[in-house]
RNA sequence: GGGCCGGUAGCUCAGUUGGUUAGAGCACACCCUUGAUAAGGGUGGGGUCGAUAGUUCGAGUCUAUCUCGGCCCA
């Protein structure tokens, strides 16, 4: 016989996916047919959904957690298009800040050049085109992800525009008065007079002055401490005058002794940690001494200490403040604290109210802050304040230590931490932490517990630092009067200098005359003008107003902020801030927050562990589909873990899918027949085809479940088990013997084409945010329009009668039969009686229950067997039993069934006795 | 070092307010098929739920400690 009689698929689609070849040409075809504005011109009216993007720095190439997150916000992006909004997405990039500064430092490094040579300007405008080259590398990246978005009007945080509205926000908070001038400790060269970055310092081998000195204590709650003096060691003498506190460690065991050798210290008490004290007296050569008691260091709380030079007008209290940072790996335990002058005692300070001071100049002299020691440089002061405190009966050692000390890379001159003056947002004055709170109750994240992370970094918070002593930036729009130094305030001003850089940038600032800004209003010879710029996380914590508020395709709020969990404190935070300062509330309205990508045992990708893997190598290998699939199945609320292993089971669920799709197609010939699903004639279908429409009908109701919590790992997990066991194993197994052997005119393949085309329309579109590549290429070859895709399609909607419980019910049963079933067809096959179970015939045994619910049923087509025979049976054990018997007969060349007498089907008209 | 989060078959994930022998798909093994064919079908093996201790009649689920990992901070 040949298999001309039968109706074999036939597809153009093909098995072999080749996706690193074709995924480049959809894009192409994307781009040709415009799909970015026909998706904004076909959605025009419809309800917003702005996921606004967090931009990603514009430097380097990308990595996986770059792909996960803009893969993630496609597949947002694309659900809530095809779900009948207005789905806008419009990247954005961060374009300020130092890590750009360095990379141009580092090619004039290479090309022997100075920094300090270049003009600001020039120096800027090199910044800039390194940050344009590497927008224009990421816009090709991610649009090879299958990103859709307004590529062509991206925004940049170094815009024009951008940097005029970073302007005018900022404007805003020191109109309102909370954004103060104050102080805070920076790495600072006195030699060079600036402030040094991370990565400008060098730590060399220097000599330092090491001092063990004395605090008395002057008042306690702990009574046993009251006239005892609490010891410090420090290698930074000069910063005692400046000492505002004392830190000790809650957990650590202190002890009180009394020096009983000959000394300035005799017959006192002294107070150090106890895993420290034989290092403590050997190094002060305390000889004798008696230990009087021993406690742990939280009864230090509330103790009050007076400085060692109290009776030389330092008559302010020292407080003792509990800190983590004191270890007992060198000292006494107890750690002396100038807010000005380190970056633990500055924290530490402010989180108890302790600001930090001008205590040191530019050149590096006291400031009139300092008593007794204004205008001496803080190099030379070593000497005197060790004389000083001598005198003062308070220093119990002084030595030298060699260690690794900070040092300028240019220089080569030790550093020193030296408060300058920055630029603050207070978190309290205006009630800041308040409304950021308050905003965050009113935000929905996704996962939940990103809500408790991101509310208890606010209510810990210290105020918000905005300044910083770089170029690449926006420049804070500040002027000093010279006379008062007073901020000038004047929203004209704010205005002029915004309307200035919309026109020409921000690098004005930096060679203009600062009469240009102050307008005509102010006289430039009356102020001072500042020359730090805006913190980058204050450029990006701003997009919400430059991109959201200003283009008209955008709204404020946005529905959605969705980066890794990192950014509860970088832009979630900054952003959240930012606009509860500004505005009084969020800049979205909800936040989903996912995890980190680490490889396939859990551990973070590093070059050391040679465990990283980039998004070009998956790319190359498989395909971006594979990666939106390993995207799509992974739950995002945790880590996310990536290695090849991964990567191939993926790719066989991608084979799996991609076969249904073929098998559908095939049966199809490619030929596509849009259906109105509410014009199908349900009550003329037969029950197997009701299945398949009840079950589409649950899925199609858990994938908007789904959708709508953004559990895309279930959805997806849904969709896979669909096309395999509900599809592949089960309705497309049985009905091929339908779609090959029956007559062209049946009703049953008739029937069950209409399955398929209601299976491939609803298939491409579940499918069609996960694999956008994969669902445009299908839609393609069976939709013959030119200039159309899957993308700009919306989600079926399936009638409410297709839901037939009771039906679900009964096949429950039929199932469970036909399981029990095909162990029994297993038996004989591994007893080599038959092979393919078409070669069985089965009598089914059933209860008397059981018998008149499936007796109307045809098991043979149900099982895929030559035939089947429900017989009644009251006496067997379990409700039912299938004996396999190898049929008896000749096979059908046609049907390849067994029979005995004659095949039933017309077109198939076989007399078994006949050869 | 601190705060937060997490650890269920080889892999990706389910597991309701604590309640039968802990589930699914993939992978694996064996078999079948050769009319979805670098495809398809069937059957089966596989987990002391990170560890320990506790609460309870009963713990993957609650509590404590530890351990491993991640993010943030220091």
């Amino acid at each position: 016989m040949s298999k001309e009689q039968i109706n074999l698929p036939k597809t153009a689609f093909s098995m072999k996916a080749n996706l690193p070849v074709k995924e480049p040409d959809l894009i192409k075809y994307w781009t040709n047919i415009n799909l970015y504005k026909q998706l904004r011109d076909k959605s025009k009216g419809q309800k917003k959904f702005v996921l606004h993007d967090g931009p990603p720095y514009a430097n380097g190439n990308i990595h996986m957690g770059t792909a996960l997150n803009k893969i993630l916000k496609d597949i947002v992006t694309k659900f809530h298009q095809m779900s009948g909004q207005d789905s806008v997405y419009v990247p954005g990039w961060d374009c300020h800040g130092l890590p750009i500064e360095w990379k141009i430092e580092e090619q004039y490094k290479k090309n022997k050049k100075n920094k300090n040579d270049v003009p600001v300007v020039e120096f800027r405008k090199e910044c800039r085109e390194f940050a344009e080259k590497w927008i224009e590398i990421h816009k090709d990246q991610f649009q090879r992800l299958g990103v859709i978005g307004d590529w062509n009007n991206y925004y940049s945080t170094m815009s024009f525009d951008a940097e005029a509205q970073i302007v005018r926000e900022l404007g805003k908070f020191l109109k309102e008065g909370s954004l103060y001038r104050g102080y805070k400790p920076v790495l600072w060269s006195t030699v060079e007079k600036t402030a040094l970055a991370d990565a400008e310092v060098e730590y060399l081998d220097h000599t330092s002055d090491t001092i063990y000195t004395s605090f008395p204590v002057k008042n306690s709650k702990n009574k046993n401490l009251l006239e005892c003096e609490v010891i410090i060691w420090t290698t930074t003498p000069w910063t005692i005058p400046a000492n505002k506190a004392l830190a000790y460690n809650k957990s650590l065991k202190y002890l009180i002794l009394e020096v009983t050798s000959e000394s300035d210290f005799k017959n006192k008490k002294l107070i150090v940690a106890k895993d420290l004290l034989n290092s403590f007296v050997d190094e002060c050569k305390i000889e004798k001494f008696q230990i009087i008691s021993e406690f742990l260091g939280n009864d230090f709380e509330g103790t009050i200490c007076s400085h060692p030079f109290h009776n030389l007008g330092y008559d302010y209290n020292v407080p003792m403040l509990e800190a983590r940072f004191v270890t007992t790996d060198q000292g006494t335990g107890i750690v002396h604290c100038a807010p000005s002058h380190g970056p633990d005692d500055f924290n530490l300070c402010l989180n108890n109210g302790i600001k930090a001071l001008e205590t040191v100049d530019d050149d590096g002299k006291y400031t009139n802050n300092i008593p007794l020691f204004e205008g001496t440089h803080i190099f030379k002061a070593n000497a005197i304040v060790i004389e000083k405190l001598k005198k003062e009966k308070k220093l119990v050692f002084n030595g030298k230590l060699n260690h690794s000390y900070p040092h300028s890379w240019r220089s080569k001159a030790p550093l020193v931490h030296r408060a300058t003056p920055q630029w603050f947002i207070s978190m309290e004055s205006h009630g800041l932490r308040d409304k950021a709170l308050k905003a965050i109750n009113k935000t929905v994240f996704y996962p939940e517990k990103g809500k408790e992370r991101l509310k208890s970094m606010i209510e810990t918070r210290p105020d918000w630092c905005v300044s910083r002593q770089r170029v690449w930036g926006v420049p804070l729009p500040i002027f000093m009067n010279k006379k008062d130094g007073k901020v000038l305030v004047d929203d004209e001003v704010f205005e002029n200098i915004a309307k200035i850089y919309e026109k020409e940038g921000s690098d004005c600032w930096f060679k203009d005359d600062a009469q240009k800004f102050l307008g005509k209003k102010y006289k430039a010879e009356n102020f001072t003008k500042l020359s730090d710029i805006v913190e980058v996380w204050f450029d990006s914590g701003s997009t919400h107003s430059f991109v959201l508020e200003t283009r008209k395709d955008l709204k404020w709020p946005a529905s959605m902020y969705l980066e890794g969990s990192d950014q509860h404190r970088g832009w979630f935070h900054s952003s959240l801030l930012q606009s509860c300062g500004t505005r009084g509330e969020a800049p979205f309205e909800t936040i989903l927050s996912h995890g980190f990508v680490v490889d396939g045992k859990g551990l973070k990708m590093s070059k050391s562990l040679g465990n990283v893997i980039s998004p070009d190598d998956i790319l190359k290998k498989y395909g971006a589909d594979i990666l939106r699939i390993w995207v799509a199945a992974s739950n995002y609320s945790e880590d996310l873990r990536i290695d090849y292993t991964i990567l191939e089971q993926h790719a066989d669920a991608y084979r799996k899918i991609r076969n249904t799709f073929r098998y559908i197609l095939g049966n199809l010939r490619d030929e596509f027949s849009e259906n109105d699903f509410n014009k199908i004639n349900y009550d003329e279908l037969c029950e197997l085809d009701k299945l398949m429409l009840h079950k589409i009908y649950l899925l199609n109701n858990n994938y908007q479940k789904n959708f709508k919590s953004y559990n895309f790992h279930l959805l997806y997990k849904d969709l896979l088990n669909f096309c395999t066991v509900d599809l592949s194993s089960f309705y497309f197994d049985i009905r091929k013997d339908s779609l090959y052997c029956d007559d062209l005119k049946s009703k049953r393949r008739k029937d069950c084409l209409q399955i398929l085309n209601v299976l491939l329309d609803c298939l491409l579109k579940w499918f069609a945010p996960i694999l956008s590549f994969t669902t445009e290429e299908i839609f393609k070859l069976i939709n013959k329009k030119l200039n159309e895709s899957i993308h700009l399609e919306k989600f079926v909607t399936i009638p409410e009668n297709w839901k037939n419980e009771n039906l679900a019910k009964k096949w429950r049963e039929i199932l469970n039969v036909r399981e029990i079933a095909n162990s029994s067809i297993e038996l004989k096959r591994a007893d080599k009686l038959i092979g393919s179970s078409l070669e069985a015939e089965i009598i089914i045994e059933l209860n008397k229950e059981k018998y008149d619910l499936l007796k109307d049923y045809d098991f043979a087509e149900i099982c895929i067997t030559s035939n089947a025979e429900l017989k009644l049976n009251q006496d067997i054990k379990a409700n039912t039993n299938v004996i396999t018997k190898k049929a008896i007969g000749e096979k059908c060349p046609i049907c390849w069934k067994i029979f005995e007498k004659k095949c039933t089907r017309h077109n198939c008209g076989f007399d078994g006795k006949k050869k």
